[in-house]
DNA sequence: GCCTATAAATGGAACGTTCCAATAAATCAA
DNA sequence: TTGATTTATTGGAACGTTCCATTTATAGGC
């Protein structure tokens, strides 16, 4: 119906017998053109049916608004937590996010950060892909566009991070499963190339030590950090010689892999073999049995990592503190005791 | 480290000695440019750490390459698999799409929609939010930006839509049921502002009309299309003076919701009440029981919808077939037979 | 060697905005 | 009135590309 080639700013400059500048003025709201001749003018604006053309904007304004999300695992309903907190913020700022997927996949987040920043985008908070290198952000910085890690971090890097707080979470989860009796634990999951593997592991460890498991009690399993990756991490377990009574879990979409795997060999979770899992997804509440996790309020950090980034283009800076967000133990079903431990001396029990 | 000012092709041409015409060409790969020629230019792009500047470029180009995807619910881990789909073929086609969350709030949509526009996207994918009117499509329409819905529709539209075939879906489901000699139907979740909740529910109702389940024995619940809708569809239905033995649900979602709300009545699903979900995420084939679900292969469609996209854009026009995608029932162990048809006329029993 | 054909490189004019400096109109102090 | 001040409006020059029409260099045909 409309005019074939689009409308531009002289159109309704002619529409509403008034400069191409006053128009502009009138598009960002300025309080110098009278209001009459601003109702003129926006009503000429709908008359042809214009729309703002963004990027001829761009090249004058020095920056965007436009906020890129990138997210390495879009089907782990964590990032969509993670999404809906974020949005949350930045729809009060007026702003709409665009959230690109790299699917763990480092070269494809290559091109999603090389087409964000072509876009001209004020900002990323990115989850990086695991087995992101070194320098895959230099770009970025040499653009001096602010970014925010969300959720995991690089090895070492001036980029300011939101997360939860690994360490702890992961100490708290192993320390419950100690009190449970369990002796011989495994860690689930992950890969170290990623960070927070190393921050959880690390509280994992800390708690074997201090509550006294034997190194030799620890079994470290790596593995995709997805349902599937949990259910191969079960497998190599009970193939040990001896296999751990209790595992925690790098997240809960490892933790629900292993459940299955466990069913699959006919234990039951909770009561044959504890599972814990790291994020409380919502999901986890309502499995069966109800999975004991490590709550981060992934909502929360979503909307701190974005009010960080604001403040950041605001003062346009690139460097913000880290935050590192409370963590609390959920516990449900997911991790009875250890049954051996009830029927004879520890240490001696078989899982299948 | 890099220059203060961001590089412009000038820069590049200023380092390597040529125009700045010959830096364009380089960055376009014409064959045009001698091979040394454009060797010198590429080196000077990054030594100048030059990033292009898509939007400058879509001031003189027809069209930008980015492709947008509108979906009302990224918590539904449905999309998720469907966003999946798309980026399979779109990532072989060199683009990256950009996902907006418009959190099946029409107004949010209306903003979602305008930022795209603005940004001058060459195409959406869109998965409209329950409740959007018939006009929200009119500003694109007139601008001549194809636009594919996918999943679900708008009542009056010329817009294409790849979906999959939910009639026929529902009447699997529901025929299933019927066989299974449930005769108190329920059809859960969902809501007449949605042109889909028609098409399964039409599905729905026609098997019950041939296999002879009287109008007066089959109840219709609307609600969210959420886990949470479906809690509380199943609370009303048990609230009903004869309620159901089974039901349909709008989708995986709603299902588990349904079977959350049983349990916490005592009931069992699949063995006290049937459950069928819609869409087959994932989930529903680890979930306990295993929910039966008619699955519409989403990753498909959503291939399905980009290359759609992608045909729209490349032969610049507004218009494509619709797509009905196949679907089939996967039955699993969430709808066992009526327990009460078993013990006692049909007609008579208590759910609760 | 000269003219023509081909290949490679280039300057200039767009594209649709914003912003600054400048103008025009209205108001006020004297 | 007149000059100074304030209030509204405006033209022009950017911004970083692409594309067209030229120019310049290279090769080919005779």
């Amino acid at each position: 119906m409309a005019s074939r080639a689009k409308a531009t700013i002289f159109d309704i400059a002619r529409e509403a017998g008034v400069s191409k500048s006053t128009v502009s003025l009138v598009l960002q709201g300025s309080g110098l053109i009278r209001p009459e001749t601003a109702v003129k003018v926006r009503k000429a604006i709908e008359d042809v049916g214009y729309v703002y053309n963004r990027g001829a904007a761009n090249l004058r304004k020095a920056h965007s608004n436009v906020i890129g999300m990138v997210i390495n695992d879009l089907t782990n309903p964590f990032f969509a937590e993670l999404a809906v907190g974020m949005e949350r913020v930045f729809q009060s700022a007026g702003i709409v996010p665009f959230i690109a997927n790299t699917a763990e996949n480092p070269v494809r987040q290559e091109e999603v950060l090389k087409s964000l920043m072509e876009q001209g985008v004020a900002g990323l908070i990115v989850s990086p892909a695991r087995g992101t290198t070194p320098g895959a952000f230099r770009r970025l910085e040499m653009a001096g566009v602010p970014v925010v890690f969300a959720m995991r971090r690089l090895p070492e890097s001036r980029i300011p991070v939101i997360t939860p707080d690994n360490h702890r979470g992961a100490y708290l989860a192993a320390a419950h499963l100690i009190g449970k009796g369990h002796r011989r634990l495994a860690f689930f999951g992950g890969s170290s190339d990623l960070v927070v593997y190393h921050e959880r592991l690390g509280g994992f460890r800390e708690a074997c030590e201090t509550l006294g498991i034997a190194a030799r009690d620890v079994l470290l399993v790596e593995g995709e950090t997805s349902r599937r990756g949990g259910m191969a991490c079960l497998e190599t377990a009970l193939s040990m010689p001896e296999p751990p009574t209790a595992a925690l879990c790098f997240n809960d979409a490892v933790a629900f892999g292993v459940m299955l795997a466990l069913r699959k060999h006919g234990l039951e979770p909770g009561a044959d073999f504890a599972v814990v899992g790291f994020d409380d997804v919502v999901e986890a509440e309502h499995y069966i049995p109800a999975l004991t996790s490590v709550s981060v309020d992934t909502a929360g950090l979503g909307e701190r990592a974005a009010h960080v980034m604001l403040k950041m283009i605001q003062s346009r800076t690139t460097r913000a503190e880290d935050h590192i967000g409370a963590v609390n133990l959920v516990v449900r079903e997911s991790c009875g005791p250890d049954r051996r431990a009830r029927n004879r001396p520890a240490g001696m029990g078989d899982a299948a």
